[in-house]
DNA sequence: TTAATAACATACCGATCGGTAAGTTATTGA
DNA sequence: TCAATAACTTACCGATCGGTATGTTATTAA
């Protein structure tokens, strides 16, 4: 019974999705959103809660689409070495590409708001752990086919990869020289050697 | 001619880097500052400019204060790679001791206003290449002494540590176990191996 | 001693913030 | 066909935002 929604449910969230992911939490009014999700403001209310409980539902709706991402790639190429540069490299063409730089949306989270609020503590830790683990199994394959050497810790390093990978997404947000990039790639990816 | 000021300028200019450190910019209002300076807005004004004024004046002071407690803190012993590890393990340390994780006011600038503006851009830009310098010399440093291979490219190493540095004071602000911190930075060390 | 000057405190500005009350329109079950 | 219901639109709410006008108090040069 009553009227049924003239807007696409998954739509709207994209699109707040991606200003919450350009401008962070506090810098986005619910003006803006409004504008950008092409509804009015009751709309969002009714169908997402309040502003914090919309961008927690945008932030979830990344970290499963990102996770599948990161995952699909790393599976993507048979030698694992070539699939952490290809990835890497990847992430740094990206950034370059768009302007302003994005970056990651959970690890913009990380810095804006999961110092004050433990929900997000959580949830982005949860992610980035996920993350390194599908680093880690990565890795393990590497080991099984022979392509890495046996005596590599697996989670220790699928660890130190993913804070390099965090470092390297905030960093490119200052727009470094290629060649800084280029060399803590080379570098960074010498620990799988 | 005229009153003079009863405020202590370097005083009140230090509490404005504390606040806008642990809250960032857009979450800081007027009157978190007023309240926290110790002073009134017209005063703010007269003396600083407006807030983004303020805020930048703010960042250039943390700034210089963070890249020469580095510089001390690399110089501080004999050994370079006891210097790289006591001095990682100190950012660990004093993010786990405070709650909220304030991380680097730098980096924390990187990622909300470096993206949407090029003076910011800029100015966290130079200081991560100050900090990939300091790093060089420390690392040019073992290189003469022989502690360090001299094979090692002290400039590309420095560019992936600085990278690792970041990421991990990132990290920490989503308080993840010890282990995966511990495990971060013995990798990452090894490269100085 | 006085006019000029600058820092002080108070009180205010229009704009925008996040959030909602109220009334309208469309859809449904009876 | 007609209440009931829910999503719609419009208009509004008090609070707070960044920033400033205004008047007062202290200091200085003449």
């Amino acid at each position: 019974m009553g009227r049924n929604r003239e807007f696409d449910e998954e739509k709207v969230l994209d699109a707040a999705m991606q200003l919450f992911w350009e401008k962070g939490y506090e810098a986005t009014s619910l003006s803006d959103l409004t504008s950008r999700m092409g509804i009015q403001r009751p709309s969002i209310y009714s169908a997402f809660g309040d502003k914090k409980e919309l961008f927690e539902t945008a932030l979830r709706k990344y970290t499963m689409s990102h996770a599948s991402d990161v995952r699909t790639r790393l599976q993507s190429k048979p030698s694992v070495k070539e699939a952490f540069r290809t990835f890497f490299e990847s992430v740094v063409a990206v950034e370059y590409m768009e302007s302003p730089s994005r970056g990651c949306f959970c690890i913009n989270t990380m810095v804006e708001l999961a110092p004050h609020d433990e929900k997000f503590e959580i949830l982005t830790r949860e992610h980035q752990m996920y993350l390194s683990v599908l680093f880690q199994e990565t890795i393990e394959r590497g080991i099984q086919s022979g392509e890495l050497e046996s005596r590599v810790n697996a989670k220790a390093l699928s660890q130190a990869l993913i804070v390099s990978l965090i470092g390297l997404t905030v960093m490119l947000k200052a727009r470094p020289e290629r060649s800084f990039v280029d060399n803590t790639i080379e570098v960074t990816l010498s620990l799988l050697d």
